[in-house]
DNA sequence: CTGAAAGCGCTTACAG
DNA sequence: CTGAAAGCGCTTACAG
């Protein structure tokens, strides 16, 4: 039938998947057993020179790449550490992934990725696969799949579950809003409104309640009205509503603080649709560092983050419970954040 | 010593582990056999509806958990693909890798993703260790790490090497290219001026091939010092820098096509430093669409991507080739591309 | 310094 | 319809 397949002897639905070379070929042509062959590649010190030599010789001729699968089944430990977050198309998730494939690709471990769009069935799912491939930790950023605590190493980040978990790490959300705020009543705001997430997240919660204790602590009075929430994906059509809810109010505000780069982007985008200028008519300050955040205009104060930081963190703190084991709670990690001066707050 | 730990008898030195039950087990608890325990999970009809059930339940109070590692290593094949990419932190590849994920995790693989910063010597780490996890197949957004292909079904994406793997998808470039000249030609442009990438990449060759063929269509003439080529990473930086070179040049062009969304906003930075407006003094368009090219300062003209398109089509060409096998050439995919007119190339 | 043997947890011919 | 046995490719006590 078929038969256009170019080597003979090939079954019709196997691909074209070269046999590897196995430990047993590497040591028959070593001359040794699979043992010592086995002992010689791992550079065991129980081995002689020579023979390592004759090893080493063996597997380089045959091309030999060690077959981890079998390996990680009778270590009993696949070196494997999973990573579930919301969206990897999202820039935060993905610095935070690439933070944490760093250090744990330098303590020997794979990282498994799954993305799983904020449902919470594909997050149980992808926590049980995570599970039946036996990693040795997990780095979760929930989305809410979690209903009972997936058993093993987890080290929750971005969104907190509190006193669960190995660790926790996230960013310094009320310090950052603080920040923010602050620099805002600076300039002379005394009517500062808020743009936020849902306060069903440790980012929308944290943030919601670090603007309001800012504004206690300067001794403003925060207006009615003036704290919008956005969607649940923290849209910039949604910053740009709640900012034409906070402009139609009888007497709007003269500055804002939007939780994030993509509600700030929006609510900018109001202000311009609306005829107004930022600074002049209203002040703008951001949580996250939009991507280009000095090429808009006008140039966008925010806090500048460290993703990248944050994800090497949680992935050292699952390494750490790895190496030491677990006692006590959770161990709870905030990553600073920098406030980076630009204009649209009405610096010059 | 030590004798902190919560739960009696546990070494030191393992971390709080629970030990899963195994198939054994389950078959012990539902008074079976392992085989037949496996098929009853597998839902195998060779298996009485009765005995399934008592299986399933046995497997359920346990909470037993699979050992892919086990079956990986049993049936010779790990189901993973992995895919590597230059930078997970780049939207693009982000993009690319949900779009992968998908397809692959509804086929039933898990996708092992490795992000190589663009160094050589990472990704030939990564193809090994990929290789080693005997994953079925891979998909490659090469840096140049690739000196002997890497046995085993490869599907290249982004960065093609020609007639190597099994099939390889990267964007229309040479289309979009002239999609964008046409649209600023139309603008009665004939001084239209490049600025892209250098051209050892893929889409850095195509690009400008495309470029000159559009303007060579369209009976312009190439301006010497007219295409512009930026650094390795594409930065704005660089975009910036080939913006004042163009900007310098004796007959400056009236229209830049920038070969990324990068080189474009560092184009338009670079205009507006130079007290230059767009699209009024310089008309700008862009290859790709930056993440928020509508909120800009003008909203930017460029081409609308389809980067989970481009992840989805590579996986499926690998999902293919592992079903029927490969044979002949790889097969090449261009994914279309759309123009999105905005305001900076003068379109009211 | 080296080797024979057991076993990690599954799946799957083979036999009944 | 069910089970006993072999084996995937390693590593590692145990013995010498």
């Amino acid at each position: 039938m078929a038969g256009s397949g170019q080597s003979a002897g090939a079954a019709t639905t196997v691909p074209a998947r070269a046999q590897h070379p196995t430990l047993v070929d590497v040591a028959r042509q070593a001359n040794v057993s699979a043992s010592t062959a086995s002992r010689a590649l791992q550079d065991s010190p129980r081995i002689s020179e020579p023979t390592k030599r004759r090893v080493r010789a063996a597997a380089r001729k045959l091309g030999y790449e060690p077959n981890r699968i079998a390996r990680s089944l009778r270590t009993r430990s696949a070196n494997f550490v999973g990573i579930v977050v919301p969206d990897i198309g999202i820039g935060f998730y993905s610095r935070v992934v690439k933070g944490a494939g760093d250090v744990l690709e330098k303590a020997g471990y794979q990282m498994l990725v799954m993305s799983t769009e904020r449902e919470a069935e594909r997050e149980r799912k992808a926590l049980r696969t995570l599970l039946e491939h036996r990693v040795d930790g997990i780095l979760l950023a929930t989305s809410g799949g979690v209903t009972n605590l997936p058993r093993g190493l987890v080290v929750f980040f971005d969104n907190i579950v509190p006193d669960v978990g190995v660790a926790n790490v996230a960013l310094a959300n009320r310090a950052g809003m603080g920040l923010l705020v602050e620099h805002l009543a600076g300039h002379g705001h005394e009517r500062i409104a808020y743009i936020g997430g849902p306060v069903s997240s440790t980012s929308g919660e944290e943030r919601l309640d670090g603007f309001r204790r800012s504004i206690a602590r300067l001794g403003l009075a925060e207006l009615p009205g003036s704290t919008q929430i956005g969607d649940a994906v923290w849209s910039s059509a949604s910053g740009a509503e709640a900012m034409r809810r906070l402009l139609e109010l009888p007497t709007p505000p003269t500055a804002v603080v939007a939780a994030s780069d993509t509600l700030a982007l929006g609510a900018m985008q109001a202000c311009r649709d609306a005829g107004l200028r930022v600074p002049a008519d209203v002040a703008l300050a951001s949580f996250d560092d939009p991507a280009f955040g000095e090429l808009l205009d006008p140039p966008i104060t925010a806090l500048a983050r460290n993703d990248r930081r944050l994800g090497e963190l949680a992935a050292s703190l699952v390494l750490h419970a790895l190496e030491v084991g677990v006692d006590g709670p959770p161990s709870e990690v905030r990553v600073p954040v920098e406030l980076a001066v630009r204009r649209s707050c009405g610096c010059p």
